[in-house]
DNA sequence: CTTACATCTGAACAATCATTCAGATGTTGG
DNA sequence: CCAACATCTGAATGATTGTTCAGATGTAAG
């Protein structure tokens, strides 16, 4: 019923205290976008199932990486890419191949809260078929 | 140096071991994709802020939330509904007004989780200009 | 019933993104 | 040095997605 201006803009408003309570509250833009862009590199199964691999296992080549996740070598060279890109992965050169490991425990987190509770649910699903 | 069938498929593999042990430690395919399609639903800054919103103060109007977010209202719609389709949120009618609400833990959780490190890194960085 | 309101909806457009392909880089062993 | 190897890279393609616009639905008030 009431307005305001946010961006400079006019809007429509129905509880200002609200609005302005949560507004105050919220993570600044910088954070929001990177906090956004964080969670768009776990939005694909593949990067999904590459860094759940090595949240797993700790260290794996590409190739090793490419035959668990069942992508091919290249889609997750660029993966891996866009991973290092983002600080998330780190690598380790041995001979002429390169081992990956996690390197973000903000990452790291949100894969161990998100996969607890997939095991989680999936343990109760197997529970009700008990007898 | 080895090879493998994964999807029927033939494959280098260089350790065969370690290999074995993650894909069977891995979530199944179906998990994946939800998770992943999870993570998309938070991997985007309008989404993330109507989410936080109402994780902040637990229920808001479409334009309200428009308002907090600084989308317009027909975005918020859109968005709204495909968090609605994901039963991510919930809808209550109050006249002609939308109130919305968090109705999913899993994503409570990731979203506390990331929030709380995010709020995290800000007080170390201020505590960093405290002289 | 008619108007103003609050939200929803579908189509269309622009932008982003994952994958593939072909070839480049750098590495090891003979 | 040469050949096989492991990974990386860029361009191109196809698919997906967020936003906007115009209008549809449904609700409340006079």
């Amino acid at each position: 019923m009431s307005v305001t201006g946010i961006d400079g803009c006019v809007v429509r408003v129905v509880d200002a205290d609200k609005v302005a309570a949560v507004r105050t509250s919220l993570p600044a833009d910088e954070d929001v976008f990177e906090l956004a862009d964080m969670f768009g590199l776990l939005a694909e199964p593949g990067r999904l199932r590459l860094l759940a691999s090595l949240l797993e296992v700790g260290e794996l080549c590409v190739c090793d990486l490419a035959a668990v996740s069942g992508m091919s070598e290249s889609a997750v060279s660029h993966a891996l890419r866009l991973l290092r890109a983002h600080r998330v992965v780190q690598v380790r050169r041995a001979g002429r191949r390169n081992y990956y490991r996690l390197a973000d425990s903000h990452v790291r987190m949100l894969l161990d809260t998100a996969l607890a509770h997939t095991e989680h649910t999936k343990a109760r699903q197997t529970d009700v078929g008990h007898s």
